[in-house]
DNA sequence: AGGTCTATGTATAAAGA
DNA sequence: TTCTTTATACATAGACC
């Protein structure tokens, strides 16, 4: 999806993986929402970065993803 | 990402919403391993059917990740 | 670390089997 | 329901701020 097609595995380079990382991850939080919205699905998600940043998406009310919620506010 | 532009908003007819909900369940969980392998980062995917059906992806080994595997291991 | 640009690869809507 | 096919919308790689 880009300039050039792209291998699936670890990105050597520090910037770049971290560049990708930045726009995949927000890529993974929008199709989980539109995902949730669309089809009227439960759907969580959990990303952690390397340093130990934490970025999540929740879409709602059923038991199992509540449970997962409250997970992670442990954290 | 389709012959025509979709709003987003709940899918009303019921076999499309099913349709739509398989499609893009696989992308998300697609999604979410290559960023997991790409950008060496830890990724937990929930998603809940309204049929009650689940299917999840997680990464890897973060204390975290595995705690909702347990969570999600109760249900 | 985040935003813009734009060429190009990818995901997917709709239809049909 | 699940797989194909095809056209099209969308995501994103790489370059530059």
């Amino acid at each position: 999806m880009g300039r050039k097609k792209v291998e699936i595995k670890r990105i050597g380079d520090k910037n770049s993986r971290q560049v990708t990382f930045s726009k995949r991850r927000k890529g993974l939080l929008k199709k989980a929402k539109e995902l949730s919205i669309l089809c009227d699905a439960d759907v969580a998600v959990v990303v952690f970065s390397n340093r130990g940043r934490l970025y999540d998406f929740y879409s709602t009310n059923r038991f199992l993803i509540k449970s997962l919620h409250i997970v992670r506010s442990f954290f």
